[in-house]
DNA sequence: GTGCTTGTTGGCCA
DNA sequence: GTGGCCAACAAGCA
């Protein structure tokens, strides 16, 4: 589930309930292939004590810092996530790890284990922290930029280029369903086969559903709203991507799933051109 | 049983 | 070396 907004939402999720707080005891199963790279039981001796002093999203991960120069970081893979529940909290079967804290225990649950707890010790963030890629929303992601990663990768079908993180961090399946709907470009075309005038839409496209999702799934600018995706509007691809029979909501024609660069791939005909056929016909 | 699943990685091949 | 594809990872759900 976890793409850019979704991780910010959860991240607010912990840092609204636990910023500033004391670690009081962790849980955790230390057998979860979510710890690999990382000793859990370091990790459980190291926290208690600790202060949760504040937290960031990049792409797909967060950071969490703790006082006495430590750092969780967490990438909830396909399935994981972050809730805050009473410090009474008894660990259910994919609870794989419980901090809590004087009034809450924060927990990350993942039933597919993809996700992964990074622990880190140093007065600096950790190495694979700076080496997320520039955000979609920063000055450096610019229209030149993403025309150049189009060339490097113009065998590849757009699909697939919008899922690769070193250019596009945070951007996931349906995000980028919904950026190749939104601008009108089939994800079966070939990267290298966009206009300029295409690739200029493409990057503005992807700069506006990043915004437009941080604000409305992760509420941005706003309060946290209580639960996922509740303020996503029904003019989005979003809510019809999945239903069977679901229409384009701009359009009203029936959405089209196939399987494009190895995931599942939700787009609408006649909006967005079939490269087959012909590849531009504006 | 079958066939899916909002992610990432490493191996293979051109 | 670079780029593209795909199976594997694991567990639940319909």
């Amino acid at each position: 589930m976890p793409e850019l907004a979704e991780v910010e939402f959860f991240r607010r999720r912990w840092a609204d309930a636990a910023h500033g707080q004391r670690v009081v005891s962790v849980a955790l199963h230390a057998k979860a292939k979510i710890f690999r790279g990382s000793d859990p039981d370091v990790i459980a001796h190291a926290l208690p004590g600790k202060r949760l002093l504040n937290s960031e999203a990049a792409a797909k991960q967060m950071l969490f810092r703790f006082s006495g120069d430590l750092w969780l970081g967490i990438h909830l893979g396909m399935t994981g996530e972050l809730t805050v529940q009473p410090p009474t909290h008894a660990p259910a079967k994919h609870d794989h790890l419980v901090v809590v804290t004087t009034k809450h225990a924060l927990v990350f649950s993942d039933h597919r284990m993809f996700g992964r707890v990074q622990f880190h010790e140093g007065k600096d963030a950790p190495a694979w922290w700076s080496e997320i890629a520039p955000p979609v929303l920063g000055p450096e992601f610019t229209g030149k930029a993403v025309a150049a990663f189009l060339a490097r990768r113009r065998r590849a079908p757009m699909k697939a280029v919008l899922l690769m993180q070193e250019r596009f961090p945070g951007i996931g399946n349906w995000m980028a369903d919904e950026i190749l709907w939104r601008a009108g470009i089939h994800p079966r075309r070939e990267a290298g086969s966009l206009t300029p005038a295409e690739t200029k839409t493409l990057w503005r496209e992807c700069r506006h559903v990043a915004r437009a999702a941080l604000e409305k799934i992760a509420g941005v600018g706003g309060k946290l709203p209580p639960d996922l995706n509740i303020h996503i509007p029904d003019t989005w691809l979003f809510h019809h991507r999945w239903e069977d029979g679901g229409r384009c909501p701009k359009t009203g024609v029936p959405l089209i799933r196939e399987e494009i660069g190895g995931r599942t791939t939700c787009w609408s005909p006649g909006r967005q051109k079939d490269p087959g056929r012909k590849a531009h016909a504006k």
